[in-house]
DNA sequence: GCGAAACTGAACTCATGGGTTCAATGTAGT
DNA sequence: ACTACATTGAACCCATGAGTTCAGTTTCGC
């Protein structure tokens, strides 16, 4: 049980999560704690009981929902432990999984609430990202070292390799879904990992022609 | 003539740049009327005297400096229309001129704000991305297409490399400035364009190994 | 069952800010 | 000089919403 008071963990949870729907449905600003409160079945003052402010509140909701999301995504590069003799097949089919996470719904918000709320909380950054290994593009890093290690790519920066496969694949996401805006269907994804791929290993594989 | 009636025009431009600067500075919700009006050395019932809400006020605002910033980032593309024998020099430049254009002050606020109010106002990247021409990957397509034409590069769809080519250079961005939060220092931005150039033409270029 | 804690709903305070009104003051064309 | 209109400053109205208070109710540990 240990800090648990009973329902204390349950409503706290139903806060942040309805904190979340409703910040990523309106924003900041617009989003009101009344509604908050709804969202989670609480009342008003039940969430002042748990946090002191509406920027606490906030802060909390985007922590938790960017964790989750980096989870999510750090474990969609697991196949590029071990891949199989179809190297270009297995990136593919990371990229398609990393495109997936990247464009769903909570993913797109999100991104919108730590652009639009940058500047009013500037620490928030450091809990996304995180220290370390937590960090996509370090982890990322770490497989392409590997591969160029056992001789299936190009054995520079790895670094370098890994931000410009992130690069590659995210980057025609925010033209493409109007910033979010616009779902992708997920043939329009599939492509976009096939480009990808296919750029990346003519610049980062092993030169076999 | 035509509609101008005296300083009309003059405090119309005032309180256009006004708006962007507080915009920028607080964005929407935070930015108040009275604090616009003082930015433009104008009185507040004078801003209701050329725009009708704070709606319109911003949505003008914004697309005022976007058409600029659009104007100035295809106008760095020029020097692709006649490189000499050292494309890949050339294409550095440019790929540097567009780091400096993507990071400054203005452009770094411009985004911060289409990512922020792009759900209360849907409409308002139409006029940023414009039509046709007007897109800053569909005009480095052309030149692509022309440098593909002449043999410098391969013969593929210069659209999937123009959007390469943008992806690999404006993708390090986003964490690399914290979604625009710290100023990246030139020489980082030279490294950039570098290392975006390299990996593009070992992507694109003709292969002559 | 008892008591302590959390929870609820409703009403309240108070600050902020969008938008308007108005009388007074330029200011440019004729 | 005269007219018409833009501008100004200050005050005003009003909606919204953050955060609080409180009396009453639920819920769990014991």
């Amino acid at each position: 049980m240990a800090t648990s008071t009973r329902g204390r963990i349950d409503k706290r949870q139903a806060i942040l999560g309805g904190a979340f729907a409703v910040f990523a449905r309106l924003g900041y600003a617009q989003a009101c704690v009344q509604d908050i409160a709804d969202e989670a079945g609480v009342a008003k003052p039940t969430v002042y009981n748990h946090m002191t402010d509406k920027a606490t509140l906030f802060r909390h909701a985007v922590e938790a929902a960017s964790q989750a999301a980096l989870v999510a995504r750090i474990g969609a590069l697991a196949p590029l432990a071990d891949p199989g003799d179809d190297l270009a097949g297995v990136l593919e089919g990371v990229a398609h999984a990393l495109l997936r996470l990247h464009t769903d719904e909570r993913s797109c918000a999100l991104k919108r609430l730590l652009y639009s709320e940058i500047t009013r909380f500037p620490d928030i950054l450091d809990v996304v990202t995180g220290s370390g290994p937590h960090h996509l593009t370090q982890a990322l890093a770490d497989r392409l070292a590997r591969l160029a290690l056992s001789g299936r790519l190009r054995a520079a920066d790895p670094d370098l390799a890994a931000e410009q496969f992130l690069a590659l694949l995210l980057g025609p996401l925010e033209t493409r879904s109007r910033l979010g805006t616009r779902q992708i269907s997920d043939t329009e994804l599939h492509d976009l990992a096939r480009a990808t791929v296919c750029t990346f290993m003519r610049a980062w594989g092993r030169n076999t022609p």
